[in-house]
DNA sequence: AATCCAGGCAACCGCTCCGAC
DNA sequence: TGTCGGAGCGGTTGCCTGGAT
């Protein structure tokens, strides 16, 4: 979790960042906002609402551009802003989002509820275009692209699946000690990000089980990522067998199929705690159309060792820890 | 303990869009 | 139709932090 930076750790940045020109600039304040400015901010919009920044600023008393106001408050001072890294199921929806859309940050910031796209655009840029560097490709390729599809999507979706496996066991333990809270597990929601209103996407109620069949049919686990049988890591070898140490599936359980323009996913929101099956594991994400591209014979390159090692070992970028 | 360095992120900049006049 | 100001967007900058040496 990154921190929050305490406001007040101004003013050297900002006498360097002053600009020079006009006396009007002079004032202008730079940098890093301090904790009176935010309250001014706070205290102005509660009275007066959000909108005609310029009045904002200078009303409020703020040395600042009414720019750098909207800008403050929409990125930090807003009080539905989400802090904290990125979940998986926040990243997967990055992931799938910026294949469709490229970097329109503030279009798929407004599918990802209290994240802004600064801190989308940021996420971006530091992890996911820092992956590229490491792998020697371009963020903006098929390549890369294929292998955010074949490898990081799919170890997301088995985090996610894992995120669920955690809570549903805490719903459990709840429900054999508490009649009520097992009641409610329906509305049981243990992260923010898993509750499916943080997904203002289409859904559709779905069992797990009965997934369409043009997506059955290219319904893919990392162990369909291997045209041979070779595995292509020892992380691989995990993954071919995920239920050496992976959660139970959710059998029979009515799952939230998110659907993202060409890509299923599938989440259990917590809706029904009651099928959950300890013994077999689930096919984690159907691909629909995009399903060609992760299939290695098909495609027009292959993960050698190196960059799939690279690949696996990349659970710190993509904050695969629980 | 001191220094270096890369990553993360808040903030700024320049540009475009849009509505009012 | 042209101009202006407000608002929004994407790219970039630069400071701070924490890990490595």
């Amino acid at each position: 979790m990154h921190s929050i930076r305490p406001p007040v750790r101004a003013a050297a940045s900002v006498t360097k960042r002053m600009c020079n020109s006009t006396e009007e600039d002079s004032q202008l304040r730079r940098g890093p906002w301090t904790l009176e400015e935010d309250t001014l901010i706070t205290h102005y919009i509660a009275c007066h609402g959000e909108g005609r920044w310029n009045m904002l600023a200078k009303h409020a008393g703020l040395k600042r551009t009414g720019k750098s106001c909207r800008l403050r408050w929409l990125n930090y001072l807003k009080p539905d802003i989400k802090r904290g890294n990125l979940t998986p199921q926040e990243q997967l929806l990055i992931l799938e989002l910026h294949s469709k859309w490229g970097n329109r940050w503030s279009k798929i910031a407004q599918q990802l509820p209290g994240r802004t796209d600064n801190e989308i655009k940021n996420y971006w840029r530091t992890r996911v275009q820092r992956q590229a560097r490491q792998l020697n490709i371009e963020s903006n390729s098929k390549r890369f692209l294929d292998a955010v599809r074949c490898f990081w999507m799919p170890r997301l979706l088995q985090k996610v699946e894992q995120n669920c496996y955690s809570y549903s066991t805490l719903s459990t333990m709840d429900s054999q000690t508490d009649a009520a809270a097992s009641a409610s597990s329906t509305n049981f929601t243990v992260d923010n990000s898993l509750s499916s209103e943080s997904f203002p996407i289409q859904t559709k109620w779905a069992n797990y089980s009965n997934l369409p069949s043009e997506h059955s049919n290219s319904v893919t686990s990392p162990s369909v990522l291997s045209t041979d049988s070779k595995p292509i890591s020892p992380q691989t070898q995990t993954l071919e067998n995920p239920a050496s140490i992976s959660p139970p599936v959710l059998d029979n359980t009515v799952y939230d199929n998110l659907i993202v323009g060409d890509c299923y996913y599938v989440e259990n929101s917590g809706y029904d705690m009651d099928g959950l099956n300890t013994a077999s594991v689930p096919e984690i994400v159907a691909f629909g159309d995009s399903t060609s591209e992760c299939q290695m014979a098909e495609s027009n390159w292959v993960f050698d060792n190196d960059m799939a090692d690279t690949l696996w070992n990349m659970d710190d970028t993509w904050q695969f820890r629980l």
